[in-house]
DNA sequence: ATGCATGAGGT
DNA sequence: CCTCATGCATA
């Protein structure tokens, strides 16, 4: 895979285990869905744009042609050098770690954790690092008294079960998906959870080198366990946590490789600790007692940018993040993508260079 | 493991 | 139209 596409993440790659052999977790009520993610309060986007967005003046005044033009040359140098990798240096990452926005730009928070605590309330920024970062939460759940049941192993499951919880019946295997409902859909009618009791730690309070330490143990510990990512996503659903349905693969996949945003990390770290926990018992249990059980419409096409035309975007995003609507438009006529095409990838974009691992945090404070 | 996409909630 | 959390599809 193209993992030298990403220059932001390097993930291990010692894992084999992850291979999934099943991957098909239907639904799932985003768990963040609680009451919706509750989110904080995303305040200060606006800040964060502003210092973001104004660079040096008006090189963007008369962006349109010269710019374009400009960024569209950059790349083609960019492919001459070679590999296909790279960016130029200078272009990409204006700033690396992006020090002024980083993390978590705001809030959502998340969602995740359900039992909680929402949020709350706003909290005021904090002057420095995380620059906006929001507030999220809760934090962690003890998760030495939490109820959970999980199966993991289950013997015949044949699709996916769909979480329960409050998934919109599907059947099993097949997903009707039809207009539009399947991935996206909306379940979230969570209950609102008032306030909890439970003391929310602000995210920015939970070091990232904790985060980063729990990933490892906690993919160390799966992979002893012989379980998938796949099959922990759709374990959770099984734990019945408030709020917490079945999570993909690929926010499993994600969580351990720490490329997910700070606010996202610290949201399921207590929903993934509870899951370990009662992964870890059943595992013991069955040690004990030699189980006698054994245990036993249309799909959605993802378009693909080709290359040159990836690395003239990546010229542009260099030059402008940000592009307004008339400039996405130019762009995508240019490179002959839609303009809806090119308005994702930018999306997309920042919302990479926001993730953690490298860009968020400094280090840890 | 990652690219492109969706959708809720916000501005 | 954005940000975020997530997911399907895919290399």
């Amino acid at each position: 895979m193209q993992r030298n596409n990403n220059p932001y993440v390097f993930l291990s790659s010692d894992d084999t285990s992850m291979m999934n052999g099943k991957q098909h977790i239907s639904m799932h009520p985003p768990i963040t869905a609680g009451p919706k993610y509750t989110p904080l309060h995303r305040t200060s986007e606006a800040m964060r744009r502003h210092c973001m967005t104004t660079p040096p003046s008006n090189i963007f005044a008369g962006l349109d042609e010269s710019l374009l033009a400009r960024a569209e040359a950059l790349a083609a140098i960019d492919v001459v050098s070679g590999s296909g990798v790279k960016h130029s240096p200078q272009l990409l990452r204006p700033d690396t770690g992006y020090p002024g926005m980083n993390g978590t730009a705001h809030s959502p928070a998340t969602s995740v954790a359900g039992p909680g605590p929402h949020v709350s309330h706003p909290l005021p920024h904090h002057p420095h690092s995380f620059a906006d970062s929001e507030a999220s939460p809760f934090d962690q759940i003890p998760t030495t008294s939490l109820p959970l049941s999980m199966s993991m192993t289950d013997p015949n499951s044949p699709v996916v079960s769909s979480v329960s919880s409050m998934a919109p019946t599907h059947l099993p295997g097949m997903h009707p998906a039809p207009t539009g409902n399947m991935t996206g859909m909306s379940p979230h009618h969570l209950v609102p959870n008032p306030h909890h009791p439970m003391s929310m730690h602000d995210p920015n309070d939970t070091d990232p080198r904790e985060l980063e330490a729990f990933a490892e143990h906690f993919k160390q510990r799966r992979i002893k366990l012989g379980v998938t990512q796949a099959d922990v996503g759709q374990a959770l659903g099984k734990l019945k946590l408030p709020g917490v349905g079945s999570l993909s693969q690929s926010t499993i996949c994600r969580f351990e490789s720490l490329t997910l945003s700070h606010n996202n990390m610290v949201a399921l770290k207590p929903v993934l600790e509870a899951w370990l926990g009662e992964a870890e018992q059943q595992a013991r249990a069955k040690q004990r007692s030699p189980d006698i059980f054994n245990n036993a419409e249309k799909k959605r096409k993802r378009t693909s940018i080709a290359a040159p035309e990836k690395r003239s975007l990546e010229a542009y995003f260099a030059v402008q993040p940000r592009p307004s609507s008339e400039k996405i438009a130019a762009i995508a006529e240019k490179l002959d993508l839609k303009k809806n095409v090119v308005r994702v990838w930018f999306c997309n974009q920042r919302q990479k260079q926001k993730r953690m691992k490298f860009s968020a945090q400094q280090g840890g404070r």
